[in-house]
DNA sequence: TCACCCTTTTACACTACGTGCAAGTTTGCA
DNA sequence: TGCAAACTTGCACGTAGTGTAAAAGGGTGA
């Protein structure tokens, strides 16, 4: 009956390379609109500050076609994370299926370190203040990533020899989130919405760092010791 | 003005041992009651078929009184978690200070892994049919609780030669709350809500391989095989 | 161009949430 | 006993989210 607000404009395109027929172009407008709308509002209102209607209102539509499209004003919000998460996991999936999960994870966040595709993200993350107690959309965003990871690691273990461990596949997926959660929290604590060459380097550096320390048990040297390889404290 | 709803009866009572007056009684009698009469309705009309206001004539109080306790219906049954996070907590910080991190979470669990501290949180996650998208409140308790394994680390690392390593410290405490989520998920997905002798033994045995599995770099032989040492998948 | 059908938007109504406020009631203390 | 603080309650208000039915818009074939 109404629309679902599931997938996303870029999964819809990835579906269905060819036609795109007015509606579905109205669709993804309507789209856009309201997350362009409701970042303009986060901007200059700040978290908490604004209602649907406010969103409906900047984006020039009803405000139950808004929730045609969205759950929440966070789910809206979400939306930011949620492409970068998708693309995250795009990338992760077009690695070799013999490599370890941890370097597959490694080299498909090293992807993604780049102004274009980290930059929405910053914004996002500084204009709610990093308040580390994420909107409930936003977790689900980052949830559902790590049921991605958890899928395909279920996927190159069932081809290896003894079927897979299901203790091993989620605490594996859960933990890369984490340690990816944990780079980006500590890199936006540093450098705030810095996207600078330097900026991105060390983000770059925050990621294999903490995914070597997922790899190395957390152990650098036989205790656990903490300040790793490259990354300084400011 | 209105009562904030933060601290947990245990926590209130290690504060002040001594005197439980006469208020202090009857508020935790009306949370208890909340949390009471929420866990009734949650086993008698299933999860989201229930309003607050059903709550509050359930236990006896006013619409405004259950918000002066808790913020949401959620807010109300996450209460059992976040007591059983605040007892791990507690646990946890017991440890002697020089036992490595991830031994020490280890030991904290083993000391939670019997019926009367299980059975709520166990009974909970089955009458959500444990979704895997927690309610806000309860990866709110969660996210707590991570937040206070990385303050005991920060504590126990400034202890030491230099100084902590931020991302060290949040990704360990991360990857430390996602290993312990995944090893009882895996429990509650095998053995549903049977509290029997053996069954709890899994959950040990789930647990200390979860966060061996965490100790090791999750590579059992050098490459990432899976199924650890003595959990048997059913 | 028109007519037809399907999709999407919109207005309206309704339940429930969460909060400020100003009473009333209970408890602690002198 | 009386006062002050803590706590509960009812009321009102704005907002969230959903069902429904009617209107507007787009696709398609004659």
């Amino acid at each position: 009956m109404t629309i679902s607000a599931d997938p996303t404009p870029s999964e819809a395109a990835a579906q269905a390379p060819a036609p795109p027929s007015r509606r579905e172009l109205n669709k993804a407008a309507t789209r856009q609109a309201i997350t362009d709308a409701a970042l303009a509002l986060l901007r200059s209102k700040g978290p908490g500050n604004f209602t649907v209607e406010d969103i409906a209102d900047a984006a020039g539509i009803s405000r139950r076609t808004f929730f045609n499209y969205f759950g929440s004003t966070d789910a809206a919000l979400a939306s930011v994370t949620h492409g970068f998460l998708d693309n995250a996991i795009q990338q992760f999936r077009l690695r070799p299926a013999d490599e370890p999960v941890l370097q597959s994870a490694q080299e498909a966040l090293m992807a993604l370190a780049d102004p274009m595709t980290v930059a929405p993200l910053a914004e996002l993350f500084t204009l709610t203040q990093q308040s580390s107690l994420m909107s409930h959309s936003e977790l689900e965003a980052w949830d559902h990533c790590r049921e991605q990871i958890t899928a395909v690691a279920r996927d190159r273990a069932s081809a290896t020899p003894g079927a897979a461990d299901e203790l091993y596949l989620r605490a594996l997926a859960g933990s890369v989130i984490s340690c990816g959660k944990a780079a980006m929290e500590v890199w936006f604590f540093r450098r705030g919405a810095d996207l600078s060459p330097a900026s991105l380097a060390e983000l770059r550096q925050l990621l294999i760092d903490a995914m070597a320390l997922l790899g190395s048990g957390f152990t650098i040297g036989g205790t656990p010791a903490p300040s790793s390889s490259a990354s300084r404290s400011s």
